[in-house]
DNA sequence: CTGCTTTTT
DNA sequence: ATTGTAAAAAGCAGA
């Protein structure tokens, strides 16, 4: 018989790593299938809090049970000097795995009867333990890409950069490495003599925002910059790297998802990250369509539509916000309508842009002076403006300022489902920090629970697709978006399914409304 | 390794 | 008195 560690080189998909999910996925490499889990340590210490640094078995026994546990990088190595696995003597490789699990077992022990240990047991037991079955499924079954098609646009790519660049050089008249700021900083500041916009720590900014104003004012170097910087970005961290990162055995991307690695109760991913892939820019809506299914299957992509306003509505209570979503249509042109006190079909585009501002920056907890820069307008109008917004949502208001007070107070802030985040930052002493605190107050309750909502979604599709016998299955979770893969003859009912779990993730005040879209790429299957 | 910049929701 | 929008991952330059 093969060693686990022989199985996992085969299969690369099965990750070393010590959190429950990757076991998961090395058991199964290895031909051993979980029927399920019961706690994960790392998941309850997220729970417990989930601002802290390290949720890693070691450093929580090293904290909790005073013991020291040998990790795998003390075993094998790290980066390029790391050994095999299979190098490792099967008897020190088994004291350690008993250590780590005499270790699991204390922490279980610990974390059940911490003070904080009631509100966190629903949430591991119905949303997060659950949960990693599901994501195990989902990272093992992978995302297939047009690799040729990404080749050809490197190309492309390639050849409009070198265009670009070369017009740059033409118009500063002189080469110079444009990755780096630091040179850029001394072409565009002192030999072109162009204002300066904005500081860094370290000298004057050259970021989007900046040279955006500097290309309004006319100047050629930064106009050409911006192109030549998405064109850029694109090529290297999307197009010229997706390629590399399908799987040989299952000609498929893999990505990992993190259930600890955003404190609001977000995922994250990586290796690659599959969660920021472009979709803004015409060039970025190429790369999106470069995902595609597999031979017999079509993408369906759900949507959550404004799912952070809707829980604001929620938590809120506010009776306008509340009416507004139980009506349906346009949200943010439903705003504008209330602010401004006109009928819905007296609501210009200029009317709706500034309501849709105004309700992200809400989400936010923004103050007008950033609100005036982004609507163009003085900090005066903006706060006339705020003034405006809250006084026709005045439950809004209260419950934003009920919900910083009540943080102050407990040190934490909660989502919908009992997810607790804590900010210290609330009594810092510095009031950047402390203003900084209480936008996290303000915003973690609302992304947080849109985050329990779509987990709450996936754990009962998953059952529900299971229970249908389907072979279709969620490939991608975005934060309030699931990408599937569903046979032609699935389509329709994964469709319905789909919609009906996500619809029907919890009951709040107002519907809950996904929007869902079938196609045969990722871009246009995005209804 | 840190800082800057860019990508997404 | 003082900044300035929440949450991430990743590439590149330069020390």
């Amino acid at each position: 018989m093969r060693s686990l560690s022989e199985l996992l080189e085969d299969r690369s998909i099965a990750k070393l790593g010590h959190d429950l999910k990757n076991a998961w996925l090395a058991l199964r490499a290895a031909g051993i299938e979980l029927a399920g889990a019961s706690y994960d340590v790392m998941l309850a210490s997220f729970l417990l809090d989930p601002g802290r640094r390290s949720h890693a078995l070691e450093v929580l026994a090293t904290e909790h049970l005073n013991a020291a546990l040998t990790t795998v990088a003390d075993l094998i190595g790290k980066g390029k000097s790391a050994r095999s696995p299979s190098d490792v003597a099967v008897g020190v490789m088994a004291a350690s795995s008993c250590a780590n699990a005499w270790a699991v077992l204390g922490l279980r022990d610990r974390f059940t009867s911490q003070p904080g240990a009631t509100a966190v047991g629903p949430l591991l037991e119905r949303i997060e333990v659950p949960l990693i079955g599901v994501l195990a499924d989902m990272e093992w079954r992978g995302i297939r890409i047009d690799s040729d098609r990404l080749r050809d646009l490197s190309k492309r790519f390639g050849a409009e950069l070198r265009d670009i660049e070369q017009s740059i050089f033409d118009a500063a008249g002189t080469d110079f490495n444009l990755n780096s700021t630091q040179q850029l900083r001394q072409i565009l500041f002192d030999k072109l003599q162009l204002p300066v916009i904005k500081r860094t720590k370290t000298g004057p900014s050259t970021d989007a925002g900046v040279l955006i104003q500097l290309a309004d004012l006319g100047f050629d170097v930064p106009r050409l910059l911006l192109d030549y910087r998405e064109l850029s970005k694109l090529k290297s961290t999307y197009v010229d790297v997706l390629p590399g990162n399908v799987n040989p055995d299952t000609g498929r991307i893999h990505t990992s998802f993190n259930q600890t690695g955003a404190a609001t109760g977000r995922l994250s991913s990586s290796n690659p990250n599959l969660q920021n892939i472009p979709v803004r820019t015409p060039r970025g809506e190429l790369i999106r369509q470069c995902f595609v299914p597999a031979e017999g299957c079509s993408f369906v992509v759900a949507d959550y539509s404004q799912i952070e306003l809707r829980v604001l509505a929620h938590l809120s209570q506010d009776p306008a916000f509340i009416e507004a979503f139980r009506q349906g249509g346009d949200i943010h042109s439903q705003t504008a309508a209330i602010i401004f006190d006109v009928a819905p079909d007296q609501v210009t585009p200029d009317m709706r842009a500034r309501a849709k501002t105004i309700n992200f920056a809400t989400i936010y907890g923004q103050g007008p002076f950033s609100l005036a820069r982004q609507l163009g307008i003085s900090q005066e109008e903006a706060k006339e403006f705020i003034k405006l917004y809250f006084a026709r949502f005045a439950g809004v208001r209260r419950f934003l300022d009920e919900t910083v007070q009540n943080a102050r107070r407990l040190g934490y802030v909660e989502t919908l489902f009992g997810r607790r985040r804590y900010i210290p930052e609330l009594k810092d002493l510095n009031y950047n920090i402390r203003a900084f605190g209480e936008r996290t107050a303000m915003n973690s309750p609302m992304q947080g629970s849109a985050a329990d909502l779509i987990k709450i979604a996936m754990v009962n599709l998953a059952a529900a697709m299971k229970q249908g016998g389907l072979k279709s299955a969620m490939l991608l979770q975005v934060h309030d978006e699931l990408v599937l893969e569903a046979t032609h003859q699935e389509v329709d009912r994964v469709v319905e399914i789909t919609r009906h779990e996500m619809q029907q993730a919890a009951e709040l005040s107002v519907p809950l409304v996904a929007d869902v879209g079938v196609g045969p790429n990722w871009l246009e299957a995005k209804a």
